[in-house]
DNA sequence: CACGAAGCTGTAACCGGTCACAGGACGATA
DNA sequence: TATCGTCCTGTGACCGGTTACAGCTTCGTG
């Protein structure tokens, strides 16, 4: 009886177990090498399973074990953001592989409009998902206090304001890295050292200028507001802010700038006012996520470790869902000095303890 | 046995039908909006559904309807493509988009190494997802191969040379589009255009080429083999085609490049062999995806229509995974002009059938 | 020799949905 | 009044796994 329609059903637990010569549940047994299961068993399951070319139903485990074996990787970000930032990228792939080592897939959810906002907070609260993964929370973000509500495990990357006690979270040391940069501007002999920033409602952007602020006190230099105007992440919001300096404050020596994407759209700014970097000014960015060495000139910047931050959150997230209560992790930053501001004299002093690499 | 995790339960169908006073069965009906319920009945349901909080199990669902609701995104390209070409990105936030508008989640794949790959494999031919969105596709990958003979259900973002009677695909029109960067620099005067591709085993290298020759036999031009380098789509391999193109083709009066990634990472090549553009060679490229604005100066470029691939993609995939026969669907371009080869006398043309918007 | 423990295996219940099918209520029609 | 069709609802089987529990060997020990 030849079937006219070759019916591919994929074989199932009970299918192997017939093949095998056992039970089902043995079969089960054998697949998630929990208790006690004879050798032999063991080896005609197995060679079964590969006769058969079985391969597990994750829904019917998920169903039976209550554990999705997904996460998802949550992104707020309006989307032009997704665009032009190459952190986002650097960490979803990372995440990714981090993951796929672990056996868990990669949900991704972009929340941008009211509209997905809404929908996904129904599905990471509705318990599809055994935890979620945050990429740049604002905190002001009142999707946040629903999941937390939700008792969804969360890790964000970076300190979620106002929640660090609920969210878990993996952040590079922000502080450090801006006091870095800055004390290597000053080293270099600079004094008149401007930042643009990024959003002050996100770790990030409020401990990246308080990392300049330190270096600046601590050489006892005084903060100039004039100096310091607020970005978002964006080029756009980089480019404004450079000219807003150059019109506030013409007499800058150097700038440090909370992100490589607005270092990047300050350089033609400079250039079109005719400051020669880095010999007018110089420029300092943050991430190190491959544009800095695009750049012309290219761009020293702090980098952002961006491969551990994605590890360890991952790894963190399995201890959240555990039960784990809420933890906040850092991770060291690095200088690495490059033409937008190459390493002075100052790699010789005693009062700078920080030196990067050389300049290429 | 103390479960580790303090499972809060949530609300079942059973629950729901309890607190509203049906069957489940009629529940579940109501969900579905399939059968005939009375008025009474799915409002009474729809109350109980508010009151409980209830969300549907997606994996009872999946188990029980053998669809999963998931697509995967897969993407195949080695890392740092992933990180410099913004195409990616765009077409993923896209597809995101249009998958949440149909409720279906995007699992991300990404297949970059062995390992990577044959779980890929076993996951995607498992049946754990409805279908595949596959990116840039190179014909000689063998999990092509594979993932076409184990019937999972594909879509394609380009064609796939040497599939394209199995697999189905969503491309914009490269050929087209080359054809019109090429006759818009023929037009503007030029008659020594080099050209810069893309992988030859992929449609878009293949195709942008072929609309390159097109156009220049068309104007009885001979195709010159020293003319022609082939990249890889990175910013590195562009850089050294622009070399390799100044070295055997010094008088070249103009670069049509098959991406901006490319195409940005020839402008700094061009202007340390000092060659101003678009005055000494002009240089057009292909994508428009953000990049070509940004650099300097800005780039023309063919518009690669993403929003409208993606949206087809899923479209497309929704008809494969419901069994229709494979289809090749292509997407019209636009050329986009900028200052690295402004609109000349050309738009006044007879010859010269398409224009693009103004230079800025 | 009786008995308990250890090692292994099978049965059955359960996870939370979908859906085929049986059947009840009720009005229309013969 | 009997019969039928339409509308609605409930029961129970099933999807493909996991796991509690019981049962069967086999061996060691008092």
């Amino acid at each position: 009886m030849i079937p006219v329609v070759p019916t591919r059903k994929r074989p199932t637990i009970r299918d192997v177990a017939r093949e095998a010569g056992v039970s089902y549940a043995t079969v089960s047994r054998v697949l998630n090498g929990r208790e006690w299961v004879s050798p032999e068993a063991v080896r005609s399951v197995r060679d079964a399973i590969a006769r058969t070319g079985y391969t597990a139903n994750p829904h019917a485990r998920s169903l039976a074990t209550g554990r999705s074996g997904s996460i998802a990787f949550l992104l707020t970000e309006p989307q032009h953001l997704l665009f032009s930032d190459p952190n986002f990228s650097v960490l979803l792939r990372r995440v990714a592989q981090a993951l796929s080592d672990r056996e868990q897939t990669l949900i991704l959810m972009i929340a941008a409009t009211p509209e997905e906002r809404s929908r996904t907070f129904n599905y990471l609260s509705g318990g599809h998902v055994d935890g979620v993964l945050l990429v740049s929370p604002h905190s002001g973000d009142p999707l946040l206090g629903h999941l937390v509500r939700a008792e969804v495990p969360i890790v964000a990357c970076g300190r979620v304001l106002g929640y660090e006690q609920v969210i878990s979270s993996v952040a590079a040391d922000d502080r450090s890295g801006g006091r870095s940069a800055a004390e290597h501007l000053l080293a270099a002999g600079c004094r008149k050292i401007a930042m643009i920033t990024g959003p002050q409602d996100t770790s990030g952007g409020v401990d990246r200028l308080q990392g300049y602020t330190d270096a600046l006190i601590a050489h006892g230099l005084d903060i100039e507001p004039a100096r310091i105007v607020h970005g978002d992440w964006s080029r756009e919001s980089g480019a404004a802010a450079m000219r807003i300096l150059l019109d506030r404050a013409p007499d800058l020596d150097a700038v440090f700038v909370a992100s490589d994407s607005m270092a990047a759209a300050t350089l033609p700014v400079l250039r079109e006012a005719g400051r020669r970097v880095p010999d007018d000014v110089r420029v300092v960015g943050f991430d190190d996520t491959g544009l800095a060495e695009t750049l012309d000139p290219t761009l020293s910047t702090v980098h952002h470790p961006l491969d551990r931050i994605a590890e360890e959150m991952v790894r963190l997230l399995t201890d959240v869902v555990a039960g784990r209560t809420p933890l906040s992790i850092t991770v060291p930053t690095t200088l690495v000095l490059r033409e937008s501001s190459p390493a002075g004299t100052d790699a010789a002093r005693p009062d700078f303890r920080w030196i990067g690499p050389e300049p290429t």
